[in-house]
DNA sequence: TCTGGGGTCCTAGGACCC
DNA sequence: TCTGGGGTCCTAGGACCC
């Protein structure tokens, strides 16, 4: 068999960095994409912080109250503060089509993971000299037509190649070979393996486990009963190995949308208009996508202690009816208004619609 | 300082069937 | 009459990713 090689290629900062490209006296400055802070009172979270917010401790995923505190914490100082902006998805899908295109110039087979990220299959440049040629060559083009920086890593398979295009970030090329791949991860966190969480690394941490090394030392059979199914990749990857495909493209399994009220509600006339409004929402994006008929409807609710709960239904006859969908929602939301299922009348943080079993 | 929104995949129990 | 067992579907929850 050739010798695979895979790219992984990561935009840097991407949602900040177009924002800095639409107003550029944003540029150098912090600045975070996310949620409206509010003084200090918002809801949500950071979606991408630029670098120079980074020093201030900013990231991705922090709460938007946080990033204000930080700011305000600046200013204090006498540092600049943060400028908060608003995201602009259709922007950002916009640039990522053109990336997309730049890439597919050069690599013949691309999987796009994210609206940031992609996997190139790079087998066919024969080698890791001439795979790291074709990447030089991409960036330097997403560099001059978009104005955009990306990192990449390049590897045996997209594990390493994913890890490598963190390796070194903004602007970076890192270049792992596959005699180096598994000394190439020994010394990380376990917390570098894509479906290594929050709360598997915890579990780890308590173990004394806390670098990849660390995972080496149990057999095949002992990871399948410490992670379940998902052990037995783990078994390779903490090895560096990895035989995933490269997938061109993968159909959508569901379409929902969920909205976290910017106060807790118990007006159930409200939530039932939002869930009304959402239902239309997720019909139009659905149809937009190519798709006649759903089966499974969810609804998702989350009180104002943060409990989460779905309800589900699956129809037997498959249906690509608004007017079905909003009867099979409010059905499965209405046990949450009484107290059937609420009976201490908790407040509601969020609601939510999702429809599954897809076909076209 | 409370914790977004878009998803995917896995697990586990119960129903049901052969 | 001690309680087989495998496969599949449905439901609810949870971890994870960007």
């Amino acid at each position: 068999m050739p010798t695979r090689i895979i790219g992984h290629l990561d935009m840097d900062a991407f949602f900040a960095a177009i924002e800095e490209l639409n107003n550029p006296r944003l540029k150098g400055l912090p600045m975070v994409v996310g949620a409206d802070p509010q003084d200090g009172k918002g809801r949500g979270v950071v979606s991408t912080s630029n670098y120079p917010a980074r020093v201030y401790g900013i990231y991705s995923a922090m709460p938007i109250t946080q990033a204000w505190g930080r700011s305000e914490a600046a200013k204090r100082r006498g540092d600049p503060p943060v400028v908060f902006v608003r995201p602009h998805f259709t922007r950002y899908t916009e640039v990522s089509g053109k990336i997309s295109l730049i890439v597919r110039k050069h690599v013949p087979l691309v999987e796009e993971a994210s609206i940031d990220e992609m996997y190139l299959d790079l087998s066919f440049a024969g080698s890791f000299e001439k795979a790291q040629k074709i990447c030089q060559e991409i960036k330097k083009e997403i560099h001059s037509k978009e104005n955009l920086t990306a990192s990449i890593g390049i590897g045996p398979n997209k594990l390493i190649a994913k890890i490598a295009s963190d390796f070194k970030k903004p602007d970076g090329l890192t270049l792992v070979k596959e005699s180096d791949a598994e000394t190439f991860v020994a010394p990380m966190s376990v917390r570098r393996i894509p479906g290594i969480g929050p709360k598997t690394e915890a579990r780890l941490v308590e173990q004394g486990i806390r670098v990849v090394k660390d995972l080496k030392r149990f057999t095949k059979e002992e990871m399948k009963e410490m992670f379940g199914k998902w052990g037995l990749d783990l078994y390779e990857k903490v090895r560096g190995r990895d035989d995933s495909p490269v997938l061109e493209d993968y159909e959508v399994k569901s379409v929902g949308e969920q909205e976290t009220f910017p106060e807790d509600t118990r007006n159930s006339d409200f939530i039932l208009k939002c869930l009304m409004a959402m239902a239309k929402n997720v019909m139009a994006r659905f149809f937009q996508l190519g798709f006649k008929t759903f089966r499974t409807v969810v609804v998702i609710v989350r009180f104002s202690d943060f409990e989460t709960k779905t309800r589900s239904r699956t129809i037997s006859e498959p249906s690509g009816s608004q007017k079905k969908l909003e009867t099979e929602a409010i059905k499965l939301l209405l046990p949450f208004l009484d107290r059937r299922e609420n009976p201490k009348k908790k407040m509601f943080r969020l609601i939510g619609i999702r429809i599954e079993k897809l076909e076209k």
